[in-house]
DNA sequence: ATTTTATAGTAACAATTGTTACAGATAAAA
DNA sequence: TTTTATCTGTAACAATTGTTACTATAAAAT
């Protein structure tokens, strides 16, 4: 099971026999429900997460207000780097991650994670491929922050959320935009309205039809 | 030479006698002058520079105007992550790396950057902590961008050029610290002439001073 | 010493975003 | 069906940031 399910998602991991090997032994398979909180800002990690279904959200928390910004999305296919590379430090989180739609994870334990990564450099260069991805899309959320105003930001993260999600019916409120981009709900409401009368969106009670969605 | 250099400014690459010895092997130093580009967007990687001396900034350009923002700094002992993963997966350069102050580089070339990864898990560890270093980096400029106003961020960039640069004098203009924050001169000049009045800074013509440095 | 160039100051206005304070609409629960 | 809670719309105003246009100052060059 495990083994199908890590050839399909990651097809990188195996490879090597060997290292298949091993991550079949140490991983096992679980559920999660839309809203899971699977990695607490603040908090050490205990497992390596594998996305094989369902999507995940990380967030950045600011300290004082509670506030957060949406940083990036988990798919499958992919883990928390963040996870990784704090794991390896022995540091706490700096993100939080929220499974967002219910989700199957293949879960590795955090010891036996750093065994792995010092012995396969194939597991490595999966880490590079996803820091690289990450950083990547954090590059992009910094480069329209800075240029662009928030009506395009909005825009380009419904296009993302639909893409992501496969449907461009996306079932969310104003707040929840607003607290994924870190502004307020009358804004939201404010710039969701031009976007739908320059033709971007159509409107409903909980839900945003995107009509172009290149 | 080189061995010294690294024993001193990057001590987690030299724990390993046979890794130390392949480095100081294959790598060379190099001077670069303030102003110089190392790295341009879209361009392919062809060195792993690791900073001893000296000052460099990274920057994002968006494609469309030419603008620029800066993401993150490399100081002494450390390297350009991006560099690192982009060359891996033998991308094109998605970021421009500008020397900032006069610099010398332990340059290695890229080929021979590969071959050390795959055999020396030590390495893997070096560009795990500093891609843990940046991509926090990128955090914060994300939550300063969302959650604060431009007079915070001016503010935080100059500590940081203060703390980095190791004086409390910047010589530097307002059109500049403007193309490094993605802003217009203008709009600097009147928030650096806010802060001197809060008695954060003094401004004198090409220079800014900072007082209170915590 | 005078001209030229680069840098900085600033006022006035526009555009964007945030905030307050309600009202109306829709869906869920009683 | 009524009640209740949640969600959305929107006006009015405040704060912030961007833009235009011009002036003032300092440093560099002649």
């Amino acid at each position: 099971m495990i083994s199908e399910v890590l050839d399909t998602y990651f097809p990188k991991l195996t490879t090597m026999p060997d290292l298949k090997k091993e991550l079949v032994a140490i991983s096992s398979i679980h559920k999660f429900e839309a809203g899971t909180v699977i990695l607490r800002q603040g908090a050490y990690i205990k497992v390596i997460p594998l996305l094989i279904s369902g999507l995940a959200k990380v967030f950045k928390e600011e300290p004082i207000n509670g506030n957060e910004v949406l940083l990036y999305y988990i798919q499958p296919g992919e883990s928390c780097v963040m996870s990784v590379t704090t794991l390896i430090r022995n540091q706490e989180s700096q993100v939080k991650a929220v499974i967002e739609e219910d989700s199957e994870v293949v879960v590795i334990p955090a010891d036996k994670a750093l065994v792995i990564a010092k012995k396969y450099p194939k597991w490595n260069e999966f880490i590079y491929d996803l820091f690289n991805l990450k950083f990547e899309e954090l590059l992009d959320v910094i480069e329209i922050l800075t240029f662009s105003n928030k009506d395009k930001r909005l825009l380009e993260y419904l296009k993302k959320e639909a893409k992501l999600k496969g449907r461009n019916v996306l079932n969310t409120t104003h707040q929840h935009i607003a607290h994924d981009l870190g502004s307020s709900r009358e804004v939201i409401s404010r710039l969701l309205k031009k976007l739908e009368q320059e033709g971007h969106i159509f409107l409903k009670q909980g839900e945003i039809e995107l009509i172009d969605l290149t």
